[in-house]
DNA sequence: GGCCAACTAACTGCCGTTCGTTTGTATATT
DNA sequence: AATATACAAACGAACGGCAGTTAGTTGGCC
């Protein structure tokens, strides 16, 4: 009954679900096959479904191991003594590193969650619009004892959110800065704006 | 020989366009099919081939009208006498508009253009990567006269390019702000910061 | 009568998935 | 040590369905 592993200490199934990842990443969920993925596994189509039930659970699986991921550190972050401002940044170089280690994965959830039915569909939006209310929540906090300047808290979840997945352009240049760099620079921006 | 317009001045081609660019939003261009168009502008399948070529045509319109407006754009505002940070500005403003007035057709171009095939895939992936880098020369050059802050230009050319997307979730929220003050605060954030 | 644009019908091809079977291997029995 | 048993995991073939597209035809308007 022990799980089969192989060399690297990952089921059949762990294997198959990243190089999903990959090739929904690279084609996009409606566009890559599942003979294209059982080409990458190195196997024949019909044999992934002694280990997946659908094309569609390896899209469950992605989805909700990168929202359990967000949410997650969101709630150590709010359960923290951190001020607002710190808190902010503290969620933003998360989400910049969660991009940078694990980009294909988020950016497969960020763009094809809408292909999920339901009622995997519904809890995934769920989760994505209570996300981003506990985001603006600790903005608005932020504003109120004047550690953020007084903006509209949505739009700067808005911005944020989306401004990280740049990241994947970075990830395909050729002159890369560090990953590191890229951190600081984005945090920078993002908190003390581009103007000298 | 001249083009049959409709009530609203508009080609038949025009308006499978338009219907093509809300599907190709709503659904991703993989996932809508042309029957779903069809029955979109009310017509059968078939009927539409009277006017198009084929699906990737649809996208191809879509994809290099949205190229060519940036471009454009872009154009006048390098050949202007504004200095650095408005120039940078001005772009960030006409990106801002483009996603509230046009923002289905910018962003099946931004999501989907990987659909389309050589010569065209190449062609539009180097406007893309060529508008870039105008951007970043404009950013550079404001650097080197200390109007903006000395940060990695490329680095800001993804978060102001992608920042903008987070609009798209702006047209489906309930409690808009309005779009003049969602402009207002983008810019407000992206030029001067988040911090008080 | 000519022609544009709609229709119905159908084709080819790929999609996700199922079926029944074979293969390989680890364990139990002799 | 050799053989039999059991079971996971691979396979080739095929399914029904829907995709984009084509062909041939019909209807209506100048």
């Amino acid at each position: 009954m022990a799980k089969i592993k192989n060399k690297h200490n990952a089921t059949k199934k762990e294997v198959i679900v990243e190089a999903a990842t990959r090739l929904f990443r690279e084609k996009g969920f409606k566009a890559a096959s599942m003979r294209d993925l059982a080409e990458a596994v190195g196997v024949e189509a019909a044999s992934l479904y002694n280990h997946i039930q659908s094309k569609e659970e390896l899209l469950q699986e992605i989805c909700f191991k990168v929202a359990n991921a967000f949410n997650q550190h969101c709630e150590e972050v709010e359960n923290s003594d951190l001020g607002s401002i710190q808190k902010v940044e503290a969620i933003l170089r998360f989400h910049i590193r969660m991009m940078l280690e694990q980009y294909e994965m988020v950016i497969v959830a960020d763009r094809d969650w809408k292909h999920l039915s339901d009622p995997y569909l519904s809890n995934y939006h769920n989760q994505r619009r209570t996300y981003r209310k506990r985001l603006a929540g600790i903005i608005e906090k932020g504003i109120e004892n004047a550690e953020v300047k007084p903006v509209d808290a949505p739009t700067v979840v808005l911005i944020m959110l989306h401004a990280v997945n740049g990241i994947e352009s970075w990830h395909r240049s050729k002159e890369k800065i560090s990953a590191r760099q890229l951190e600081e620079n984005m945090v920078l921006i993002m908190i003390d704006g581009l103007k000298a």
